[in-house]
DNA sequence: TGCTGTGAAGTGCTTCACAGCG
DNA sequence: CGCTGTGAAGCACTTCACAGCA
């Protein structure tokens, strides 16, 4: 991780530099070498100081008069917010969305692995999902120490996203994605981070409605 | 729709309205009939002064001194984001994410509907998933226009979320719902919400890594 | 010359503090 | 008396504008 030259970085900031690398990765397989502040604002929907400002968090990565290096550009944010390596993670709830997340190639390509599946359903147990078998919930402390997980994602139907989140912050885990519809409580030095489809839903929905008339 | 009381909603407030939302569903379950801005704040994880400004750009949905009926302000919040209604949508990528998401239960029991869902790739055209048939993603247009589709949801693979995109704008939908990573480009008048599970992992390495040695 | 990096100015969201009312 | 609704203050992020360097 690079050592970060500034004091406390804007959430704000953090959640823009997945954009820039997403928007970076797909210019070098364009071939795109080099890029200004300009052109790459415009691909990611940010002004050109803004993307200058956020970059300045973490160091002086362009060169004046010419722009940013897209490869290095990439490597230095991945360094920045710690994704320069692979992550180990365990699947809480093995329905229909956790199935397709174990699925989901873009995870493994991006070096997010899922090394274990969990589940309280007793006719689950056993069962193999690509490639992982699923195994008790009550088994998840072991396996955490055991394959070193550090990130736990919740999948489980809204009304037992706390229980899983229970078990996780019992094994030691502290970073929680909670795919659940629900609010979890967990202890201050676990990280959460929710991804609620009904959020861009409703947003999506007032949208539509405030503008459709105009 | 209620007719909103004031001038420019902030987005971080239609956001918010979403989580309450939810939460106060889960109150509404635990038969809590009143609730004073304090609890709901605390479970929302935002300040007390914040969920009443929120509310009240919408309107005077409390009562002084005793706080707010339940039911009836999750009613008002629905109304208020034009979520008290059905909204029919269609998906383009019938991968494994598209498949859990038109079997997610969630869905449905919030007015959230399905109603068809398009591919390019002949091998699935036909194909029956959750009740609907997979069409060409040809028959878009047509489809949309007969059942009266407004959201597009696009969970293709990252290379072909802009022609999904086009082929939904071409279609005369207003909003789309984005599970591919990758960022699109659409005209002005197109809702565009990113569900991009990267943006969400970032964050929690970043977190995760910049407080484990502290 | 062109584009970065950055202090300063601007903007908008959040929090405070309290008047107002049931 | 308690809690809402809200102007005013505070704070944080964004944008501007330009000095500085390749």
């Amino acid at each position: 991780m690079l050592p970060q030259k500034s004091e406390k970085i804007p959430r704000a900031t953090i959640r823009r530099l997945a954009v820039y690398v997403q928007v970076l990765e797909n210019m070098a397989r364009n071939n795109i070498d080099v890029i200004s502040s300009g052109p790459l604002a415009e691909a990611c929907d940010v002004n050109a100081s803004q993307v200058r400002k956020d970059l300045a968090y973490f160091g002086e990565f362009g060169v004046r008069g010419v722009g940013y290096h897209v490869t290095s550009l990439i490597h230095a944010i991945k360094l920045s917010l710690g994704v320069d390596r692979e992550w180990r993670a365990a699947l809480v709830g093995v329905g229909n969305l956790g199935r397709a997340l174990l699925h989901y190639g873009e995870f493994k390509s991006r070096g997010f692995h899922f090394v274990g599946a969990f589940d309280c359903d007793p006719f689950k147990l056993g069962e193999q999902v690509y490639g992982l078998e699923v195994s008790c919930t009550s088994t998840l402390k072991a396996a955490v120490q055991e394959k070193n997980i550090e990130i736990g994602v919740i999948t489980t139907p809204p009304e037992r996203a706390q229980r899983a989140a229970d078990h996780l912050v019992d094994a030691g885990i502290k970073g929680i994605l909670n795919f659940a519809p629900a609010r979890i409580v967990v202890p201050d030095d676990v990280h959460v981070e929710y991804v609620d489809f009904f959020h861009y839903i409703y947003a999506l929905a007032f949208d539509i409605s405030t503008t459709e008339n105009r």
